[in-house]
DNA sequence: AGTAGTTGTACTAACATTTGAAATTACTTC
DNA sequence: GAAGTAATTTCAAATGTTAGTACAACTACT
């Protein structure tokens, strides 16, 4: 069992560092004195720490600015050039790497297709080294000053020395991805579900924002959920918690692609609804299919039926979890909700208890398809805030020894 | 967001003593060279600790024994008379209030019939406040040696100043239950979910004992679910996670006593099952019944159905949640599980998708029924463990205003 | 028996870190 | 230019941890 928390010494140091930079960072800007009182902690401890953090370079002043009859307020910030992230989304058609700043703004970008016959983990891992030194040219960055590089990909990855990556559509079985990437380069790698880290991604800049308790649903070809309880994401044993998509929903009921019966996947993805509509999509693209059909007066069933089985779904996550919001995100989701919001509300509401029902609120994900990476590359800036790694060396070539794959439980 | 730890001082002292009673607790007994291991702190400040607790009365020393060529080593345990602890049940046809020491040793017990048409908070908090004197007398011990009590209610209990309950079965909505009883005892009262106070009974003292990521599944004439993740109950926004009895398993399916259609309970309850097999139970006992419908040949197609169904449930919980172990309890999935653990344990694999159903091992519970006030009163051990009061007063009828309701997020 | 070896516990000095109060700083306003 | 005001920094406690050492209480060997 064992729940208890540490048993520390001078960590008190170190937390207190996390917790005045995790402060500062999600404000944008404060000064000590707004860091004494959000954090509970003393003004002289922040002083201290600030200091530290100046003296690292993570942290710059901006400034003093503002004042009403007393010392001006010096305004602080995390630098956001202190480093680079890199964020990586996986998908079954493309591999899209990008490079961020600290503050998250996009640097670079460069996407790669994906030959659907062609998702060898050799392949992959190419593409996302090439996509690395690509970005890295483009912003003029050098490898030393990338802290680190998330991994969004669409299956489950097991978090540990090699980052075993379980994903069924590309017939990975337990591959050691961050293994094979530690080949081409020293960053430090995270990895988890493309679902998870965009769950993330709208947890800290989306719809998401302040709320403890939510569940990120994530609506696509195939349907995922990403359930985050006290600002942390709920993971499970292996991290393979959220499978949302091949929950029952009706006992034997429709074929699914996963070979089962009856999953939500096959009443609300986005394929099943375009069969469910009897469109068959040759050789167009998914989305706009999809996007095409929502105007249709004639597909009207297919959406309703859909809609009525989402509402039961997320009926289920609001029972089973208890959330504060719920949030409607992939890109048939996104349509879906834009177009049905008020309906898939209502069905929730007939199929959820009463009780929970009321105190969760189902909103639309504010980010696009594109927030994979972004999310991924927050699982970097997570790590970074939590245990800021003493100082970083400025010196070129000479990498240190980075741990990689740290455990992300 | 904001997720990080407090910014500390000499919490730190407060932490470590947590850790070594929440250590000690678990393991009964334990030098402090064992202790100093098993945390991880030094021996210096385990020997620190330690004479505190040991001037606190918390902790004593039992013997000095065993030696193999050193000096022998003096075993130490939590007290189990330092102070009793009550634990109340609370069930839709009795009120159970149960008095233990520290060790969880049961010391006395009182139960009062509750007549199905009175439910009225009045009377409930009435039953409770006069069994509390009962087992307290029967024990010969004083209100003032209490360090709680813990309520395991049929419903949600909101966590706060005034313990709100939310019971659909007791008409109660938001009922004080927590500010009724304090009207007649100072003691702390801490409450529950009945469902979540059994997981945790079966957490600390049962089946799911050293698990971290454990479903603790309770079917009775309803079902319901504790989820515990990283060793901790998950509660969800207002303490209502977990309500997997009224998660729709068949859209529109058979109605269920909540008013809605296709709920798993429509299909695993007991309730539903006894109505399947074409029983009717008149005047008696619905558990008795059940158990005797067990041997009935003729019932089998029932309870094949419900085998069935109960795999689904069991299929989506391994699904969402991806735990290392799940578990059948309360009294009708106990006597299912005992007739027919593999027949579960095969449809949910069917059911389940093949990965986080590999990972996670169907079991059947340990603890009876009774788990409940067990469970409850864990709640008031877990408070003491982490943040063991300074100094209890020695002193008789002096009850210092100690703070009820203490939040438990 | 006596002595050496081993293991558990207590004690002390060194060190790290937070805090509250006082001092300092850097502005505004009169 | 003096006074006022609010943000930072400095400084001396207070507190708690750790490492290392001393001490205690046994067993086992000679």
């Amino acid at each position: 069992m064992s729940r208890p928390q540490r048993g520390t010494l001078r960590d008190v140091r170190k937390g207190n560092r996390s917790v005045v930079l995790w402060t500062l960072y999600f404000a944008n800007e404060l000064s000590r004195h707004d860091l004494a009182q959000t954090t509970g902690l003393s003004a002289a401890t922040v002083s201290n720490v600030i200091g530290d953090l100046i003296a690292d370079g993570i942290v710059v002043e901006t400034g003093s600015v503002d004042s009403d009859g007393g010392r001006p307020r010096i305004m602080l910030r995390v630098d956001p050039s202190y480093g680079y992230v890199v964020g990586v989304g996986v998908g079954e058609t493309r591999v899209r790497v990008e490079l961020y700043d600290l503050a998250m703004k996009e640097r670079a970008r460069k996407e790669f297709a994906l030959d659907p016959s062609h998702h060898e983990p050799a392949v992959v891992a190419r593409h996302i080294l090439d996509g690395l030194e690509a970005v890295l040219s483009e912003a003029g960055a050098d490898e030393s000053e990338v802290l680190g590089m998330g991994l969004g990909v669409p299956g489950v990855a097991e978090q540990g020395p090699d980052l075993l990556i379980h994903a069924r559509a590309f017939g990975w079985d337990g591959v050691p991805l961050g293994a094979l990437l530690r080949e081409g380069t020293s960053i430090p790698v995270f990895a988890d579900n493309g679902v998870k880290t965009t769950g993330q991604a709208e947890l800290w800049f989306g719809a998401g924002k302040g709320a403890q308790h939510l569940v990120m649903t994530f609506i696509g070809t195939g349907a995922g959920a990403s359930i985050i309880n006290g600002g942390v994401t709920y993971r499970g044993t292996a991290n393979g918690a959220g499978e949302w998509g091949h929950t029952k929903i009706v006992l034997d009921g429709r074929p699914c692609r996963c070979g089962g019966q009856g999953c939500l996947e096959a009443y609300v993805g986005a394929e099943a609804i375009l069969a469910g509509a009897g469109r068959d999509l040759g050789d167009d693209d998914e989305e706009s299919v999809f996007a095409a059909l929502l105007a249709d007066p004639l597909a009207r069933p297919a959406f309703e039926e859909a809609v009525r089985c989402l509402g039961a779904g997320l009926a289920n996550l609001i029972n089973l979890f208890n959330p504060e919001r719920v949030i409607l995100g992939g890109w048939a989701g996104s349509l879906l909700g834009r177009e049905f919001l008020a309906e898939i509300r209502a069905a929730a509401a007939r199929y959820a208890l009463p009780l929970p029902f009321s105190q969760a609120s189902i909103e639309l994900g504010r980010l696009g398809p594109e927030a994979v990476a972004l999310g991924a590359a927050t699982l970097v800036v997570e790590d970074f805030l939590l245990r800021s790694h003493a100082v970083r060396p400025a010196g070129r070539g000479e990498t240190p020894a980075r741990a990689a794959g740290p455990a992300h439980s």
